[in-house]
DNA sequence: ATCTTATTTCAAGAGCTGTTGAAATGAAAG
DNA sequence: CTTTCATTTCAACAGCTCTTGAAATAAGAT
């Protein structure tokens, strides 16, 4: 991945709204949330919570679907997985001492 | 890791200079770079390249300490693994699906 | 002391980002 | 077909970010 590509998918995390969201959806599950729910989780009014919506699920971090009145919003971890994979393997080029410093497993 | 700091450092992220930073310095490996040198292979100038340089070193993605006349700068693993950490563990809650987007080892 | 090299700091300006509240759109219910 | 509910879109505005070039600081060489 270039960097400029990498750049905007980190300006989309770099939002503490964007993130809550994002924490919002992995609880929820397959499911997902309707866009009403995760403002009133979130605490954000309808068109603050639109905007951030729209940024996450324009750059693939969401995907979205009309339920009758309701848009309903899931997660996609392949956005988040690509990003995560660049900055191991991309920028940091695999490095073990990177590794070392991610307390997985 | 609250979401306001996780935003923070996504946010120093969110720039392709900078990312060209991290880059240079993972390759250039536990000898760092000076300033000058940074800024000849992102081709960007002094005061361009010390913007970057700061905000990365501010936020703890890099390491600075005079060599004489240059300033050498060198990676710090820790941040950008908090930060790996905070997305898998924090922000995903571990999720599986999410380690299987992670194409690594 | 003065000069040169390396780097940072500063002020100005252009452009982007996020918030607000009001208006528009979309879909179902009465 | 009007009302209600859910959500987005829009315009205005404040504040932040990045770039530029010039001036300041820091350190070593002459």
């Amino acid at each position: 991945m270039v960097s400029e590509d990498a750049a905007a998918l980190f300006r989309v995390l770099s939002n503490s709204d964007r993130l809550d969201v994002i924490r919002a959806l992995v609880e929820a599950g397959p499911d997902g949330m309707s866009a009403g729910d995760i403002g009133r989780k979130i605490g954000a009014s309808p068109s603050r919570t639109s905007f951030h919506l729209n940024a996450l699920s324009e750059t693939g971090f969401l995907q979205k679907e009309r339920q009758s009145r309701n848009l309903n919003y899931r997660i996609n971890f392949k956005t988040i997985g690509a990003l995560i994979t660049f900055l191991m393997e991309d920028c940091c080029k695999g490095s073990s001492e990177l590794r070392n410093c991610c307390t997985m497993r």
